[in-house]
DNA sequence: TTGTGACTTTAAGTCCGTG
DNA sequence: CCACGGACTTAAAGTCACA
């Protein structure tokens, strides 16, 4: 499994679950709201400091958008 | 606390722990063995491709690189 | 509310070397 | 074995208008 996919199925559910918009998220975490599409859609291959700023922004954990639910099993 | 302290701290902690060198760590992780070493003095952000082939370069989780240990705290 | 293409600027990441 | 530098190529960061 992709580290990308795992990011953004994390990003999109934590999202869901926050109840927010990308437009919110974006602004909680100061980047642009098409740029969260894009990570959702995986484009692109996020840095640790945009991880960790949207970490914050659903007041989550760095680590925790990186977890595989599966992770035990792939490992 | 920083991301990339967090990261690059994490980093380099394992690693000794694998008994790994910069550069056999580089060559297990396909990366370049200069880069691991500005990734531990923190001179860039890794992207999250470079976290997780790195954790597999330790054979760790990805998540496990950017876990704080006074995560409680500092959130 | 989100997806997408086009775009420019910045940082990541590679490869050569040195002490 | 590692810190550090210069020069280089590629990918990400960041913004916009439009569907």
């Amino acid at each position: 499994m992709e580290i990308r996919e795992i990011f953004a199925h994390n990003l999109r559910a934590l999202r869901k679950t926050k109840g927010l918009s990308q437009e919110e998220l974006a602004h909680e975490a100061g980047l642009d709201r098409t740029y969260i599409s894009s990570l959702e859609r995986q484009i692109y291959g996020a840095s640790i400091d945009v991880v960790d700023r949207i970490a914050k922004g659903l007041a989550v954990e760095a680590a925790d958008l990186l977890r595989c639910p599966e992770a035990e099993a792939t490992k």
